[in-house]
DNA sequence: GACATGACCGCAC
DNA sequence: AGTGCGGCCATGT
């Protein structure tokens, strides 16, 4: 089964809703999106973004608080950036998530 | 169709 | 705390 505009659609609604400052999951957005065990589409959806998106997808995490993308990659280092950016505390790649993870609701 | 590869997850050791 | 393993599910070879 392709990804069908219908669960991208739902991702991005989901990741354009987390507030800046905060960070979720994969498997979070996916469960949000009404997709469960559905993480690594997710990450899949992402990946698809235009460069140029307006998508907080830094904002999605994997479940223990690390950053997804191998430690010293360009990428990482840009999410890095972004985080820091809206004064989320990262060190070593990986995200407190006692103080920066979102509970919806 | 088998096999490998992910921006993943949870549990067991 | 780190590693491994099975489960997950779409894609590429």
């Amino acid at each position: 089964m392709a990804i069908d505009s219908e669960f991208s659609q739902a991702v991005w609604t989901v990741v354009g809703g987390i507030p800046q400052g905060r960070v979720t999951s994969y498997g979070q957005v996916a469960a949000l999106a009404g997709y469960p065990r559905r993480a690594r589409l997710v990450g899949r959806t992402l990946a698809a973004l235009p460069p140029d998106t307006r998508l907080p997808w830094h904002r999605v995490l994997r479940a223990d608080g690390r950053i997804a993308f191998p430690c010293g990659s360009e990428a990482h280092a840009e999410q890095v950036t972004r985080l820091r950016e809206e004064g989320v505390c990262v060190s070593n790649g990986r995200v407190d998530l006692r103080r920066h993870h979102w509970r919806p609701g």
